[in-house]
This record gives C-alpha cells, structure tokens and sequence, in this order.
DNA sequence: TTTACATATGATCATATACTCATATAATAA
DNA sequence: TTATTATATGAGTATATGATCATATGTAAA
C-alpha cells in the first residue's frame, strides 16, 4: 500500500528531521549533516531513503550534492504541508536543527559557494 | 518525538486498515478479523498497539470489546482527518475490507447482537 | 457446572531497520 | 598527477517489529 509507505518513511526521528530542515531551505548533505550533529553516512543513507520514496529530489553541483523536498510528493499528498509546516514546528528538536542550520549557515561552510555560483 | 510515534503506527498495512474501517463505525474484535481475513491474535496485537498510541479507545460490551477511533487524537491531530476520510480510500485494500465488513454485518454475527442491546 | 465463544498475551521466530566503520567514487585544488 | 574534500555504499551488528502458536482469562449459554 502506498500510503503505508509514505508513513514508514516519516515514521523516523532522522528523516522527519531532514525534511524539516528541507522545507527551510535547499541544502547540502554536509550542512544537514552539522545541523544535526549526526555522521555523513547516517544522514546519506537517509537521504537514500527519502530519495527512493520520492520525498526528495537532489542535484549536484560542483562536488556537492544538493537536496530539496519533491513538490511532486507535495502535490500528490497535500497533508504532508500541514505536517512540514504546522506539526513539525512543535517538536522541540526540530526547532534546535533550524537553529544549528542558520548558525552554520551564518559562521560560512565551504559549500556556501554555492549560494552565489548557482 | 511525539510525531515519529504517529508515524510508525501508520506506517504499518493492517493497522491502517484497521483504523479505515473504525472510521466508518465501531467494531468489534471479530467483525475486524472477519474483514481483514486474519488472524484474532494478530488483529488483538495491533489493536493493543493502536490502544497504546492513543489512536483508539475500547469497551467491553457482554463477551465482546467494542473498539472505536479515539476523538482525542483527532482532535490533536486534525490531519488524521484527511487521512482516514479522503486519503485512505485510494487504497483498493480499504475498499475492499469495508465491502467485506458490509457483507458479514448483512450476513449477520453473533456480535450483532450489540447493535441492539447497547 | 460444564462447554463454548471472544479476546488478550507469553514465547518464539523471521524479517526489517538503523547505525557504524571502512572504503569506493567523483570532483576540485594544489 | 597527487592530495583533499564531498558523498555514497558494502559489510557487519544490534535492535525493533510483525506474525504465529499455544494458552490464559473472562463471559455467556447449555
């Protein structure tokens, strides 16, 4: 069952987190990957996982991969809005993630080059 | 995270179609297990889940529980609506289990006895 | 009281899932 | 070309999860 899919992907503490992040902004793995203080492989695997689930779709650039949320899961399950942009926002970790993503972002990382070479 | 557990109760097929036919009334264990076509036990275990979750709430009627969706977590969650009522029926399974459930409460079973004693 | 039925649960097994380490691959920089 | 950085992935391990069988518990019927 499709749906059963759907939930099985967000049924996971990691991967609710990442696409939270992702509904902020079109990142890079390595700047998920400080945001949550999780391993490189950790998150890759999970981002496998989103990408072969449809959640995400990603791009490389230069020798980063960049990721972002598939607006063609969006459209087709127009609850997951709702999930990304109202119940997402109570969970306490995913709040201290935006936080550690704007820190990131603001200190500079190497793949901020793509922000102003893209 | 309070929505990872959401989640994983979701993302599991048979409770899923559990939780389509309560939406369409209450049940019993065994009007359940004939509509799916399990087993009791396993129908019993993913009920005790879904009791643990907070997703439905039981009373014993004479030998029977009768089960039904819990409106607390509706009310908590207001996307489980679009769910249960919109999402849920492209699922042919669903379809076919609420088919099922019409035709043994047609056919009658001992619980219908509950319908008209309660 | 004995029997039958409805439901729950302990024990067990098989499978799925998440995580980690080491390493492969690919791109850039020196 | 070699070194460095970013990302992906094979292999292994630990844990979680779902299904089943046998059985316990509780209620009603004979």
């Amino acid at each position: 069952m499709k749906l059963v899919k759907i939930f099985k992907v967000l049924g996971d503490e990691t991967r609710l987190r990442i696409l939270n992040l992702l509904n902020y902004s079109e990142l890079c793995v390595c700047e998920i990957t400080y945001a949550l203080s999780a391993t490189q492989s950790n998150i890759s695997r999970h981002l496998g996982k989103l990408t072969d689930a449809n959640f995400v779709i990603s791009s490389k650039k230069a020798q980063w991969v960049s990721y972002q949320i598939n607006p063609v899961i969006l459209a087709e399950y127009p609850f997951l809005r709702t999930i990304l942009s109202q119940e997402i926002n109570n969970e306490a970790k995913c709040k201290e993630d935006l936080e550690r993503l704007l820190d990131c972002q603001h200190k500079g990382m190497p793949c901020d080059w793509l922000e102003n070479n893209s």
